[in-house]
DNA sequence: GATGGACATGGAAGTCGTTTTCAATTAGCC
DNA sequence: GGCTAATTGAAAACGACTTCCATGTCCATC
């Protein structure tokens, strides 16, 4: 675990929302810790690997991070306006995927979920068919402000 | 409708599978019926506009595309080692995802969701943790034949 | 049959996220 | 301190996809 590794690790967990890792990137340059973008993406991939991050993709198909908070396999509910995003409980999916998988006779089975809509907030100025402006309307809360 | 979008479309209803634009195009060069890559991108995101066909990410990020049969949204299980695919009934998802969304005070919401595992047919010879290798191991039954 | 405009085509070049390469640096250990 | 293996990171490569733009095609109108 090297210096780099760590700082990733931190500021990833000072952000409530999925981050790409460009985004990442950028925040770490910001804070006066230079990282490079090679490093940052191999961090990601490790820690995505031993499950540290959960991942997503945008529909740009860009990968975007979020360090997993609790154990166990999660999915989200994400703003396609603000970048909002919330765990959701997911059992259901859960069995619906195992059940479907062995009824085919498939092994294996892995599932992706990815839940995206208009968060209160954002519907009164979301015209619908926005596009994903996630680094456009201010966040709310200011998620993004890294102090550390 | 030009001769260059009915070839794709006859093509990718020849496909029971998904296949990538760049597959598709390389089936077009094939059957000597040479159509350009940018044409063939231009009519695979009109036809998936228009809910024509239904589009898949494999875990590289492609776009995989799939001529849809029937009306409505569909889901489908596909196998990570052939790349054969089938639609599977995922209403209990829909209401999740609707119930979910709605809970959360989102509007708008949308899912996507996608199911991969390894196949009864290739369970044998699948060393898991292989590569998407939908091009590798021949296809069961040859799906990829386009004679037409 | 000729004219002109709207639209489709497709090769080349560009974009962009991500990975690979490889020399330099650093961590860990005796 | 010295050695080896792992990590770093700038630059280059990669690959899917899009944009540009000159050319081609269809089709109504004269």
């Amino acid at each position: 675990m090297t210096w780099q590794r760590a700082a990733v690790l931190r500021v990833l967990g000072g952000c409530q929302d999925f981050v790409s890792a460009q985004e990442l990137h950028a925040l770490l340059e910001a804070a006066g810790r230079g990282v490079g973008l090679t490093t940052v993406y191999r961090a990601l991939r490790a820690l995505a690997a031993t499950g540290r991050v959960d991942v997503v993709r945008d529909d740009a198909g860009e990968r975007l991070y979020r360090r997993r908070v609790a154990d166990g396999h999660r999915h989200y509910l994400m703003c396609r306006c603000c970048g909002r995003s919330q765990p959701v409980a997911a059992e259901v999916v859960e069995e619906w995927a195992e059940r479907v998988g062995r009824d085919a006779g498939f092994a294996a089975v892995q599932h992706t979920v990815e839940l995206t809509g208009i968060c209160a907030l954002c519907v009164p100025n979301a015209d619908e068919g926005e596009p994903p402006c996630r680094s456009g309307p201010a966040r709310h809360g200011e998620h993004r402000t890294h102090s550390n």
